[in-house]
DNA sequence: TTGCATTTGAGAATCACTCTCAATAAAGTC
DNA sequence: GACTTTATTGAGAGTGATTCTCAAATGCAA
């Protein structure tokens, strides 16, 4: 409870750093990610809050991601999926599942991270890039298809 | 040279598997891919190679990332970036620029891909999901666009 | 409440990409 | 080479996720 108001808080002043009102489509669009604990796609998402209109949550999507409250993720020709920011959830990872394209949030061990942030800054520094941040997506099956297939 | 023609042979025993032949106009796609060194978006891929047309370019990039030749890569809402197979290639990850979108290629070091794959297998086993290939996309800033954000 | 600025909703517009189908090239046969 | 058959190409129409438009509705200050 006090770490969902403190999260519809954080939401709130970042969205104010930008001159944005926090109103109640937005909140719905925040509970409904939170609420689904998963990235969804946009149909998805219209389905867990049925008040919001198509266009209205495109671009409070749009706009959120600007504040650094949402983040979309594109993996493909489909729609592409929405989930908190990692500044409000933490940093993680993705599978993708070929099948069925569900995507699962996962969390690499500390060490391992620090590894790989190491091996990106070596590697830009020789090229003179910049890094920021890192997304991994592992490709696979999930479960479910896996099911489905060894049953076709 | 020798490696030139083996690369076209092997795309072409890949092709022949899903009963596609190599034609010209295919011909000069990996010829641009190859010759670019970088992933290419399509306007870039018809500049690289102005006899191609637009519809039959992306027909046979769609087919030969069917067969294992081609790799289609999203960032964004832009254009996808499209690059040969990592079969062809080798295993590798790329830098993204936030700036420009510019793609550039870079690998990690076998003991931490090693680390990589074990902790994403053992991730993977605890929900069931079977990991084919991963993917680490490093997001940031080109030396290009650096340079240029100091000017402005 | 009254006024002013912001947001919303419904539908039109955009644009990367895919599809269609007649014209063309490739591969095999003589 | 000429001929047949089959696969591919090219130009333009079509598709669909996302964005834009603008009048109506809402939020906020006084």
């Amino acid at each position: 409870m006090a770490a969902h108001d403190e999260l519809h808080q954080e939401v709130r002043d970042r969205l104010g750093r930008i001159d944005q009102l926090y109103t109640r489509g937005r909140q719905a669009i925040v509970d409904a990610l939170v609420g689904a604990g998963t990235p969804l796609t946009l149909p998805a998402l219209l389905e867990q809050a049925p008040d919001l209109t198509q266009s209205s949550a495109y671009r409070n999507l749009s706009m959120m991601e600007q504040a650094g409250v949402v983040r979309r993720l594109v993996h493909g020709n489909d729609h592409a999926h929405y989930e908190l920011a990692e500044g409000l959830t933490g940093h993680h990872h993705h599978l993708v599942c070929r099948g069925c394209g569900v995507i699962r949030d996962v969390t690499l061990d500390r060490q391992l991270e620090r590894s790989l942030d190491a091996a990106f800054s070596r590697i830009a520094l020789d090229v003179g890039f910049r890094p920021e941040t890192h997304d991994i997506d592992v490709y696979g099956i999930c479960a479910d298809c896996a099911a489905d297939c060894s049953a076709d």
